[in-house]
DNA sequence: TCGCCACATAACGATATGACAAATCAATTT
DNA sequence: AAATTGATTTGTCATATCGTTATGTGGCGA
């Protein structure tokens, strides 16, 4: 049945550790943000650059990055002019990839419920 | 130094892929929503048991059970007067652990920051 | 030094979200 | 069938968030 028999505790987590990490997985709820991240996985950007390539304003592509600053996610440095961006934290990748598979699962029993006959 | 070389080419997502992602991420970024999977790890609660273990009013705990279920992140099933919730999808206990032992990291980090005589 | 450039910050309106209370619904018991 | 229990739905409010516009700021060139 293809589960996994690691049978951990799962400890209970305190109220502190709940807050931590939702802020954590709030920082990649939102579409543009995540956006952002993607191009990033491609390699370095300047805000200038995620600008034109994601299609929003800059107020807005700039404060998006500076949440995922703040979370530790991505890195930013200035050069010259320009601030270039940079993944900072591999986790990123791995979770995006998680959820990724984890839809297209979904939409593959989906797509067979349709199609089945009964 | 515990990197993982595997130098995918991590793909451009469509927007469609984007707001899904987001979606899911964000059923996962609410302390209360956490609370309650956390619960859930340690085995099936009904609704009342919920209610009571995360000390919130039951129309809460309801509407949020509902969006998690909506997620497909857990599942229901009634059993005489009382609503059994239980874990639908593994792949949350991974994100949590993957988040808690990133945090962990960091809160480390930064305890020994503290102590830096610098 | 003046102005420009890339970016950050502030202020604002529209919308979304979470928490609580009250009403509703469904299944069981008496 | 009426009452009771467990849970969902609805309405309301306060707060938070997204995106836009306008304004501020720091580094570089003329």
């Amino acid at each position: 049945m293809s589960r996994k028999s690691k049978s951990e505790p799962a400890k209970l987590l305190s109220p502190l550790a709940l807050e931590l990490i939702a802020a954590r997985f709030k920082a990649l709820s939102e579409p543009m943000r995540l956006r952002l991240l993607n191009l990033l996985m491609q390699g370095e950007h300047s805000v200038g650059q995620l600008v034109e390539a994601s299609g929003s304003g800059q107020a807005n592509v700039s404060k998006h990055l500076a949440l995922l600053r703040d979370t530790g996610m991505i890195g930013m440095r200035k050069e010259g002019l320009t601030t270039i961006c940079y993944i900072a934290d591999p986790i990123v990748g791995e979770l995006c990839e998680m959820m990724c598979s984890r839809l297209r699962e979904e939409m593959e029993r989906k797509a067979s419920a349709l199609n089945a006959t009964k």
